[in-house]
DNA sequence: TTTGTTGCAAATCATTTGCAAGTTC
DNA sequence: GAACTTGCAAATGATTTGCAACAAA
């Protein structure tokens, strides 16, 4: 299934309904696939589509799940597919953001559900540091 | 050592000038314990002190790893001390965030430090879900 | 007395919103 | 046709900055 195909299938599947401005810009997020600012989303979509919109979609897809939004580091948010489970190594010095595959701690998801009596759903993990080429700059 | 003493033996440690309005600003952080926004501390100090000097310098003390900030779920960010080490549980309703203590995850960073050829010098870990309240209301 | 810090007001920048016109179901 | 979306422009709100006066070392 290509890109397309995969935003509309996406977007039934939460019930929104089906634009060409909400096909175009989750197909982008499929497709680029990485850690995208709002900016450089609304930068490689036809320019009729409003940054305006951009923000708004990008909001609701994160509430429904489809996307996560990444506030951590830089003074922008980042967006990314919420297809798969994975962490974030995160470079302090320029910012890029690297995915770390690793077996999710549900145990310790458990234990602070337990500890602090509230319903978790889900954790997040983040490493900080300084990537290969900005260790070298030091 | 009471909350002043302290505040000034850090900025001391850290080598920053000791201005009253440094003191006082740390000095609240230290004795309020908890997560605060930059409204928040500067609500409770004497009205000389502006909004601006506080931002300015909770973005040092930051940068000197005397305090974290937090920049995850709400518009703004909050901040706390940096002297223990703990992660966060933080209900998507209400905001609030509990503090969860548990062993520091070494070995997962230096995994992750490993995999994505960063030096890693810290984490975080955060918890979504709902506190026991709005658990409640839904 | 040199260098860093503050207050003030204005600027910035990401994100959100109101509303009328256009679309989807 | 009813309910939802969009574009546009303006508003918002957190945070930062320039600069002259002031304070710490």
């Amino acid at each position: 299934m290509d890109a397309e195909q995969a935003a509309k299938t996406k977007l039934k599947e939460i019930g929104m309904r089906i634009t060409p401005q909400r096909v175009l810009i989750l197909k982008n997020i499929i497709a680029m696939n990485g850690h995208l600012t709002a900016e450089e989303i609304h930068r490689e979509l036809p320019s009729f589509i409003t940054l305006a919109t951009v923000y708004n979609n990008l909001k609701y897809f994160a509430e429904l799940n489809l996307i996560n939004e990444l506030s951590f580091g830089s003074s922008c948010s980042k967006y990314e597919l919420a297809d798969t489970s994975h962490y974030h190594v995160i470079c302090e010095s320029c910012q890029q953001i690297a995915d770390f595959n690793y077996p999710l701690l549900n145990e310790v998801e458990y234990a602070a559900a337990q500890v602090a009596h509230f319903k978790v759903h889900r954790h997040t993990l983040e490493f900080y540091g300084l990537c290969q080429e900005c260790k070298k700059k030091k």
